[in-house]
RNA sequence: CGGAGCGUAGCGCAGCCUGGUAGCGCACUUGCUUCGGGAGCAAGGGGUCGGAGGUUCGAAUCCUCUCGCUCCGACCA
């Protein structure tokens, strides 16, 4: 992409309304517009770096045995209504009336579409397990939206539903997931851990919340510093054998969020200096719940016995749009946004010191050409700025590998590569240098 | 929903107290000089001062209402 012709509205100075350091990025960085309170238009720069996530997710959701569907965002009030929902709600959930008259909402979450879509249609055992999933926008009326996407009211989010025959099965469904998550994060460069949560009525162990550590988390967690330590599965992981050994290891350590958080048994159990106390961001949220919506909403299928039996469910959620500031706030410094290489926006960029400048216009467009034909995602800076403007821009977006040519390096036939996490340039020949950033670029994309 | 604050050019702000018809920095346009870490000079463009009503000869400024946004608390992927 030539920058020339992009659409990347960069700001200097830092918009007043946002607080935290992913949501002044965001806007500086032309990721993002404000809408309404809560609500964003997302940029080519900012979408770029969604759809990246959001297709890590989908890879490991598949890989982990869920199957994508698309559920819509305006719902059916009846649905609600099945459920008992409809009346326990609350205020968050945004309800329309149509035109007819009747009751719509925009869908906070989507248990009752995936339990009707389940029900009407399967019937027999025999098609379980089955693990549905999505990634669509979702819209909570939240009484105060704040840090940018990090809590907004309309948010991405991936959400599966998964319907088992009995509650072992589920928790082998539940390990599945579980593990996937582990890995989704991991992939993103997110130190993600586990720690059980509240689970409602239902009860049991089986929610984990999903922390990634942060300053500006909004909650404080504490845990077991190994936890942090720990390598997660690997992508050969079978996911149809056995997890409850990879389930046990990871749960098998104190971590807990503030509402869980037992001083005592964190004392007792965790030795000095292993105890972290830190803050955190919530970016997954895992249970299993039982029968509380197949129950009232009728989802059976017919056993082995021919009896009729009550579908085991969980819901496993991910905050796609909140991971987008979830991974700055993990990673920037004060240049701007640091992107590890799998959601980076672009991977790499060639920068054209003296643009219109035939010779150097030349070397980078030969440069560019080559980086794209290799399959990188670069992003080519051929406008006439200013050196600093340049460098200063593409720190902010943070791409991750900067080849920097000027008519100084076509005369010696040589270029700079950046690396924006170190910040450390290195003149190389131009042929030896763009094989670097290609080896660098495809050494990253698939961490974990 | 309780408490606090802010709406003046794309962004950051001054002006308001003490009414006289709008300004600064950055960004933008044009020209010249520059050009390897956010250039200099010069000339420009852009704002019904969030909206409505009121007071007044006259309102960004005072009064009333309203809308929007932000922050603190209770709530959440």
């Amino acid at each position: 992409m030539h920058l020339s012709r992009y659409f990347l509205p960069v700001l200097r100075e830092t918009p007043k309304e946002a607080e935290i350091i992913s949501h002044q990025l965001m806007l500086r960085a032309g990721m993002i517009k404000q809408s309404a309170a809560g609500i964003y238009s997302w940029l080519p720069l900012g979408l770029k770096v969604l759809t990246k996530i959001g297709n890590i997710v989908r890879e490991e959701q598949n890989r982990a045995g869920a199957v994508e569907i698309l559920m819509p965002t305006i719902q059916s009030a009846d649905l609600w209504r099945e459920s008992k929902r409809y009346d326990d709600y609350g205020k968050e959930m945004l309800r329309i009336t149509d035109r007819h008259e009747r009751d719509i909402l925009f869908g906070p979450t989507a248990e009752e579409v995936v339990t009707a879509i389940f029900r009407d249609t399967v019937r027999s055992y025999k098609d379980l397990p089955k693990n549905l999933y999505n990634i669509q926008w979702k819209f909570r009326d939240e009484v105060r939206p704040r840090f940018g996407v990090m809590r907004g009211r309309e948010f991405l989010m991936k959400d599966a539903y998964s319907f088992d025959l009995t509650a072992e099965a589920s928790q082998k469904t539940y390990n599945q997931m579980f593990v996937s998550y582990l890995r989704t994060f991991a992939r993103m460069g997110l130190k993600s851990v586990p720690m059980q949560a509240a689970t409602g009525p239902i009860g049991g162990k089986l929610s984990h919340e999903f922390i990634i550590l942060a300053e500006t988390g909004e909650s404080q967690v504490f845990c077991h510093r190994d936890l942090i330590e720990t390598p997660v599965p690997p992508a050969d992981t079978d996911y149809d054998g056995n997890l409850e050994p990879i389930f046990e290891k990871w749960t098998s350590l104190y971590a807990a969020t503030e509402e869980m958080h037992d001083e005592a048994r964190f004392m007792k159990e965790v030795p000095d200096a292993k105890r972290v106390s830190a803050r955190g961001i919530e970016v997954g949220h895992i249970f299993h719940f039982g029968t509380k919506y197949s129950e009232p909403m009728g989802a059976k299928v017919q056993g082995p016995d021919g009896q009729l039996v009550t579908a085991q469910m969980g819901s496993y959620g991910i905050g796609v749009s909140r991971l987008v500031g979830a991974i700055i706030e993990a990673s920037h410094d004060a240049a701007g946004c640091i992107w590890p290489v799998p959601v980076a926006p672009f991977e790499a960029a060639v920068i054209n010191l003296k643009a219109g400048d035939a010779a150097t216009d030349e070397a980078c467009g030969a440069l560019y050409a080559k980086l794209r034909n290799a399959g990188i995602d670069v992003l080519y800076d051929d406008t006439d700025d200013r050196a600093g403007a340049k460098f200063a821009t593409m720190d902010l977006v943070g791409v991750p590998y900067q080849l920097i040519v000027g008519p100084k390096g076509v005369k010696s036939g040589d270029v700079e590569l950046k690396d924006r996490k170190t910040g450390q340039k290195e003149t190389l020949p131009i042929e030896t240098g763009l094989a670097r950033a290609i080896d660098l670029i495809s050494a990253q994309r698939v961490l974990a």
